[in-house]
DNA sequence: ATGAAAGCGCTAACAG
DNA sequence: CTGTTAGCGCTTTCAT
């Protein structure tokens, strides 16, 4: 391995020189830095970027946490991210924690050990953020929160707009009994979904009506036997929404068990846009998830808060992002 | 920030003998190695693992060379290859090349200058392997070839079997008009899974027709469009099988417009078990693409050469992992 | 514009 | 078992 001495010697300089004309920022006269290049070239030099990150305290790496990067929507973010910080110099290294906070802790010590320059902390199911405050590495949170006093950087998902965008877009179509099949009470984006969903019924005057709205838990099956009950009510709902895609899909199914034609006799809606809706069949009307952009902006954050030490700036700490009705097959005007 | 100094001063010993404590593995007394590790608890000691590193010469990452991890194949690929790291003591360094041998070139250089231990180059549509060879790294190929001469470490799926199992599967089913719409001719899983579907034909003594074989682009609309052809073609086939599961829905939606019923009046079998196999409807049946097994092994592959300096031994270079035949409800015995 | 020297935090000979 | 010493490759004062 050639180091800087190498060329030094070579150049017939020092090493600071050489490290001088290769940084090529510094005061160092036109022709040297030019030779010093060129013989860098010629002798096959690499930095040793271990020793000058150890130098520099700093790895320009950034550690992403998230459950499981194969997941469609975390693998969208990571992707998000690494775009991000490819712009601005910056590596990343992924660990995916699968639900379980003891990992997370030992990712997060890892990263502070290995003088990562930040870290981001993507959708894990997990609610308590132990240590990274205390840590004083530079972190953002994505569709996570935090009840530390201090304000601290997160970027979210517009879950609420989602929920009354979904819903504004049904009634726009004329439908009135709209149910909701919905995740897991517990859940965060559960809740500002719900609360998206009553906000427009509110806005367009509708009643709401408990017996429209239903508890699933994200899988396909929840939202077909929940549909099921529907379907069989009194009075049955001309449109259903679902939280999730998964339970779209469900819905799909028990509407074609009940003789119910999508769209013709009910419209059923999305949410998540992943890619089973562009290929359900019908293809599914969903809200889109901007994971991509949530990514990008947050490695971009965090990047910002890098490079300046301190919080962006002119925007809140709190970043929501807005995804939009993606109009697919599965939704059409209530007829009569 | 606290270094092993501060400990030494702390505990009156020198700093070789805090290191060796903290290694835990040195000639050390139990007395002075518990005492030590007491005072780094204490003091809230945290080794800087860029030194450590520096010091040692290597990072102990490895980088993941893919196109996009936020595709559902490569994700799976990732999470295998971490899943397989962390076992060993490595992290993971996501590099997304997409298809861009620019980029690749820019990665595989950069994890040379982080003194990076190891490379994974996963499943990118790019051939050519300039340089990973000619640094000294360690490196493993997923589902891609090396011209070089010498052996290069490669873990791929084994399209031939998969071929051959889908096929035969059908020929099982009773089928004999088997139609078969490959990726396009110049993927070698193309023609690997398209040798495997002539030799099952073979195998049974059914005679290949070339109007039987298709070549589409991978996506949806192809597998449509072709499958239009087969279906009202002279001599129709009574199952059609798709090199991946977008064109194995294509197929579908042709058959529903042809008015045939899908499994009843046509089998259809798609390759590679994406999460849009599950919920198609009908499910559609395929073949595995075990890319999480197959990440999983390169990992493994890779650490074992980290750390005895060579290739496995009593393995062969090259690592084929089968699929599987997952069966749902697009394929049926023919009738009659 | 350039060089000398120090040092980042850690580990590894080598001595004792 | 423990201490001394040296050095990994680079950057960065501080002189000149």
């Amino acid at each position: 391995m050639v180091s800087i001495y190498d060329i030094a010697k070579a150049a017939g300089m020092s090493a600071a020189t050489v490290s001088r004309a290769l940084a090529d920022n510094d005061k160092i006269s036109r022709s040297s830095r030019d030779r010093i290049q060129r013989i860098a070239e010629e002798m096959g030099y690499r930095p040793n970027l271990l020793a000058r990150n150890f130098r520099q305290k700093s790895s320009s790496m950034i550690g992403l946490i998230t459950d499981d990067v194969s997941d469609e929507l975390s693998g969208m973010i990571a992707k998000g991210v690494e775009q991000a910080l490819r712009e601005s110099g910056f590596s990343m290294l992924v660990w995916n924690v699968h639900h379980d906070s003891e990992n997370e802790q030992s990712a997060i010590d890892y990263f502070a050990d290995m003088q990562m320059d930040g870290v981001i902390l993507a959708d894990s199911t997990l609610d308590a953020l132990a240590e990274v405050p205390t840590t004083k590495l530079p972190f953002v949170l994505i569709n996570r929160y935090s009840s530390a006093e201090e304000p601290v950087s997160i970027v979210c998902t517009d879950d609420f707009a989602g929920g009354l965008d979904a819903t504004d877009y049904l009634i726009k179509l004329n439908h009135r009994k709209i149910a909701y099949i919905n995740g897991p009470e517990d859940w965060y984006s559960s809740i500002r979904r719900l609360n998206g969903y009553t906000e427009a019924l509110n806005q367009h005057h509708i009643p709401f009506r408990s017996e429209y709205v239903k508890h699933g838990d994200w899988f396909e099956d929840s939202g077909y036997r929940l549909a099921l009950e529907l379907f069989r009510s009194e009075d049955p709902p001309t449109a259903v929404f679902a939280a999730n895609d998964m339970m779209a899909i469900g819905i799909i199914d028990a509407a074609r068990e009940c003789g119910l034609r999508v769209p013709e006799d009910v419209s059923v809606m999305g949410y998540d846009d992943r890619t089973i809706a562009r290929y359900a069949r019908p293809r599914l009307t969903t809200i889109s998830l901007p994971m991509l952009e949530v990514g990008f902006i947050a490695g971009k954050v965090l990047c910002e808060m890098i490079t300046t030490g301190h919080m962006p700036e002119g925007k809140t700490a709190k970043q929501l992002v807005r995804g939009n009705v993606i109009e697919r097959e599965t939704t059409a005007p209530l007829k009569g």
